[in-house]
DNA sequence: TCAACCATTGGCCCCGAGGCCAACTGTGCG
DNA sequence: CGCACAGTTGGCCTCGGGGCCAATGGTTGA
């Protein structure tokens, strides 16, 4: 298995939740790890694992709310799931148009959180296959040169090497030694293959 | 111009409600109609024109919340925003993971529910922006026989027409003559721009 | 039964893509 | 200065894609 088992993230400040919901999720066989506030939790640089985040909203300190800002601040974040004793209205509202999976109040029960997370779970696998077939796509563009990169541009959008050619004003024989150099590089077999590549990627 | 302005359209029981959001969305230059019930804008098939819906929460009969899953039951859904009296965060919260745009509460503040508009009419265009461009391709892909379907299939998956043959156990020329009709029909003018049409489509 | 459509194939020819070898130019680096 | 690398180009040859014309056999609806 290439890809390691996924793990919730719990934010809470008081411990006897932690213990309780770490009980919860192990009966559930989810792995998990706990953490007192929300700058424990952004401290450490975000885990490779696969996972989700599971915070109580009225932290002291940096809230659930500021935790979900700053985690979308940085490029990936992992998807969230409020807890909360008594979060109004405006606020949950908030949470989910900030991409919250669910926003649930305690006393939670176990099985609509374990679905959430479930859910989270499935959409962090999802944006993780996204994030790493970009970047892998990305890791070949960089070893392209910027003329390659040109051409291979034009290629996508479907104009015949004559037509590049003239685009660039240099001779058709050497858009096909560029063009050579890219199918290359990017390790893509045919037109097809290159195209579904660059679609891929953005 | 092709598209049609906008309109929002605003359900409640309340008349006086319906008259002040009217002159609120004319104020901001939006076209609007109002419907009494959410039965009343169900019942007419849904509007060719762009737009979103503006819906009371607390509705006699279907409420907000029916006429969400209502609309989502339809392949096409126009995006909602939920306006509410009194409503608690566990129906915001199932509001928002069905979809809502957003969940304000009255009395809504103008500029509050005037950029939830703005936002779902974004979200409204971009999607029927999805919904044409593959419909137009499904559209096309219509024409097709199933024989061209399956080279068509092939085509993309980026193996030669002597792959294909071999696959299909006929003769490499009558794939290029298929393949010739699918460039046609499809009216595609190159592999790129063919593969671009399918990724486009699912 | 005839026309229309689909699937199939062959021959011929053209053009676009691409590999191989060779060569020249400019730029930056040790 | 001399090497390494990017960009450039030419010639030659092969192969894949695709247009044009012609033809056969099966299915189906008028």
């Amino acid at each position: 298995m290439s890809a390691e088992a996924p793990v919730v993230h719990l934010v809470d400040d008081d411990p006897s939740v932690l213990r309780a919901l770490r009980r919860l999720l192990a009966a559930a066989g989810h792995a998990s790890e706990t953490y007192r506030s929300a700058e424990e939790f952004l401290a450490r640089p975000l885990p490779e694992a696969p996972g989700c985040v599971v915070v109580d909203l009225g932290l002291p300190g940096a809230d659930g709310l500021e935790l979900q800002d700053r985690l979308a601040g940085r490029g990936t974040a992992p998807p969230v799931i409020f807890l909360t004793g008594r979060g109004d209205l405006a606020t949950g509202v908030r949470a989910m148009k900030g991409g919250a999976v669910d926003f649930l109040t305690k006393p939670v029960e176990p099985g609509a959180l374990i679905g959430a997370i479930a859910v989270a779970l499935a959409r962090d696998a999802d944006a993780r296959r996204s994030r790493d077939a970009e970047a892998d796509v990305a890791r070949r563009l960089a070893l392209l040169t910027p003329r390659e990169r040109e051409v291979l541009d034009l290629v996508v959008e479907g104009r015949l090497n004559k037509q590049i050619a003239a685009e660039l004003g240099i001779a058709e024989k050497t858009i096909k030694v560029h063009r050579a150099r890219v199918m290359r590089k990017l390790d893509a077999r045919g037109l097809a293959e290159l195209v579904r590549l660059m679609m891929g990627a953005g």
